[in-house]
DNA sequence: TATTGTTATACTCTATAACTATA
DNA sequence: TATAGTTATAGAGTATAACAATA
């Protein structure tokens, strides 16, 4: 059986939680687990569930042939070692294979496969539609001022022009 | 060494993360990584960093003693055995203890201690300088606004009235 | 029969460091 | 000496299920 979200009968309305009531980063990281639960749930059987990189890496690799781990490491923020195993991961479920750059061979670079091709057809439909429909309360004028405000935070954390 | 965010000389400027560039769930995930990281920091040896529950914990705790864990565990959406889990270690480091309901003896009070109390009070500096710090590339009023926003989303995913 | 909390297990993610090969 | 990527390992967090005690 699964237990979570097992709502107590009586959470008071009244509850507030002290200065987190205004701290931007605790929504963030609250509102992270609840979404990202959200969407392995929609992605499930997809090879491409759990953790944030898979789903931006198959997209990068997909839009920019012989992409650097380097490179989309560093757009999802995880260390060399984190994408060498993510990219394990996906070569083995045959979503994208690697090559050794002809300029520098200490370099790889990354390649779509058919199976790749076809699940990032998938992903383009999924992804999107599983964020307006998880924040589907916030009406759509909202969403896309936060979203265009975040876009600009992200683009910014990891310097990109804006 | 540490390798991490080790920027690669070129991220092409004009890159762009194809449906992921407007889809909020995307930034709140990838956010989350790099605010959670620099949280991390700032907490460093303190007793509650990493993960997303014990500073909400500790809070919660101090302001309504006697509250649940069941409703905690709400509140920072676990389950009921990471919240066991996490109010372990919480008791271990001397910060919360935990009485048995003389109401229902299946349900259990959690009280701070004196530790706990010192321990809540920095926090209570500390979190909120951070957040604001690290988004201080954002204007004071988008910040203000995203986090009106997400405020509603949490409440509403939480089922806490608006 | 439902609820509160516990225990156990397997899996994933994370941080860190040391390593190889190339530039 | 710096860079691209790999390997290894320890620690945390996560999902799941089964459990005991009480209501």
């Amino acid at each position: 059986m699964h237990t979570r979200r097992s709502k107590p009968p009586t959470i008071p309305q009244d509850i507030n939680i002290d200065v987190l009531e205004d701290t931007l980063s605790f929504y963030i990281r609250t509102i992270n687990i609840a979404v990202s639960r959200d969407l392995d749930e929609r992605l499930e059987g997809l090879d491409v569930a759990k953790g944030t990189g898979k789903i931006t890496t198959l997209l990068l690799v997909d839009d920019y042939p012989g992409i650097r781990p380097s490179v989309i490491a560093h757009l999802i923020m995880r260390d060399r070692s984190a994408m060498g195993r993510l990219i394990d991961q996906m070569e083995d479920h045959g979503l994208i294979r690697r090559e050794i750059s002809p300029e520098d061979s200490r370099a790889q670079e990354l390649y779509i496969t058919e199976a790749g091709t076809a699940l990032a057809v998938k992903i383009r439909e999924i992804v999107p539609k599983q964020s307006r429909d998880f924040f589907s309360f916030i009406p759509e004028d909202e969403q896309r001022l936060v979203t265009d405000i975040l876009r600009r935070a992200y683009r910014r954390i990891v310097g990109l022009h804006e």
